[in-house]
DNA sequence: CGTACTCTTGACCATATTCAAGAGACGTGG
DNA sequence: CCACGTCTCTTGAATATGGTCAAGAGTACG
């Protein structure tokens, strides 16, 4: 549902948390002038198609989702999670088509940006175009470090490596405070995530669980422990510096 | 070895590509006054380090090479490879030090850019912001088909994609012009960029060999029919826009 | 109170790894 | 020019890792 602008930018929530850069001038006047509305999906939403164009890019506002790419028998791959103020749609400044597709993780609101005004922009606004491309290599560097769990850690290492990561972010983002990631991620997706099957994932967390790493419970996964989760992925952890928001 | 500018941009030998977007006069001002000079690596030659730190950004002239990321205990994973006409460096706009390594397959030579000077540029220099933004769209979406294929094609259509995306780059730019892939790649390679073992990757590669699809020889890999390759990869194809040349 | 999910487990099978050994190509130094 | 070491490719055998199938338990929802 695509509703007006509820939340302008000048009273973003998410400038209230140090994890994000704070606005320059420049950037909240460019966010503010090229804000369309906003769109607040469902659990479960389909937000995005892969083989679909859309018109618009978005900055998850509230909420979490995943991109994932799919085969014709309905493998599927899931490329990344959407954390509260990352900003989609860059993957596809190219091509006519979406390349991915999008879900969310439980309801969600996303802010609305016009992808044609969008690319006109960064010809004149200065510091616009940085911003854009630290996310854009930030990005990427994640999804390296998920490259190299997917090829390289053993199952063990890479279901941890992957907990700790979602942990870390949702508490960096604001979406979760506690230790437990929300009940709407299911062994399904971190199967998907992890190039495992379901059945195999399962008995990873099992290995986890005895080892008192984690509790999979109805509530959702509580990490028990995060900084051994980490140690046993053979991962240094998130950096720490703040993100730009758009 | 670094040495002074040999190729001047007007006279880059990449622009008489088709696969390359011609140069606006802002875009080849701007790289032309970027250019800092060359370096000339030997075969095999590491040219950037995870971990330690780089003052430059590269693109790639001649020859061809590949980045990858290591775990501790020496597990290794090729993330992307890079071809005439790529540009290195960009993945890390953030961090103080690099995030992967980078080594060369055979001779190659590369532009040197200065990192400061080229944050200084986008904010006044129109059209570049958008050019580079585009570059690492792109890089994102061949990473994420990467993973799509390590994470849910099995060994043998992941091989397939492989050597049939190899093949359709080398093309692409030029690096190769018959239906061979260098012998400077070797299986091993192969192996750490498919997450699989080398005498795995062997065993697929031979299934291949049967279906005539390859042949390993002395003077490297020889693709056969990439056709097929592709369509037992289930992969649709690079997507021909050209690139942006920087 | 049934139906649909998700989680869980066991049994069996497929896929991929490790170990080991040998063949062929190449380069180096005697 | 040949002997030797190194590197890559190749193969087989034993083993480990992960997938598939099947069935049951718990929960959520209408």
């Amino acid at each position: 549902m695509i509703t007006e602008t509820r939340v302008p930018c000048q009273q973003c929530p998410l400038r209230k948390n140090p994890s994000f850069a704070p606005f320059s001038k420049e950037l909240l006047a460019f966010t503010l002038s090229q804000k369309r509305g906003e769109l607040r999906a469902g659990s479960g939403a389909s937000v995005l198609q892969e083989g679909a164009g859309s018109p618009h890019l978005y900055t998850l506002l509230e909420g979490w989702g995943y991109r994932y790419k799919s085969l014709a028998d309905g493998r599927r791959q899931i490329l990344s999670y959407i954390f509260p103020g990352d900003f989609i749609g860059l993957q596809s400044t190219l091509a006519e088509t979406m390349e991915h597709s999008v879900r969310t993780l439980g309801p969600a609101v996303f802010c609305i940006f016009d992808r044609k005004s969008f690319r006109a922009i960064y010809r004149s606004a200065g510091d616009v175009a940085h911003q854009i491309i630290w996310l854009a290599a930030r990005e990427e560097q994640v999804l390296e470090e998920h490259l190299l769990s997917i090829g390289r850690r053993t199952a063990y290492e890479r279901t941890a490596y992957l907990l700790a990561f979602l942990l870390d972010r949702g508490k960096a983002t604001g979406l979760i405070s506690g230790d437990r990631l929300p009940a709407s991620l299911t062994q399904q997706h971190l199967a998907d995530t992890l190039g495992l099957s379901v059945v195999h994932t399962n008995k990873t967390l099992r290995k986890l669980r005895e080892r008192r790493l984690v509790a999979w419970t109805t509530e959702g996964c509580r990490i028990s422990d995060a900084a051994v989760l980490r140690r046993e992925a053979k991962w240094k952890g998130l950096p720490g510096a703040p993100r730009p928001l758009i």
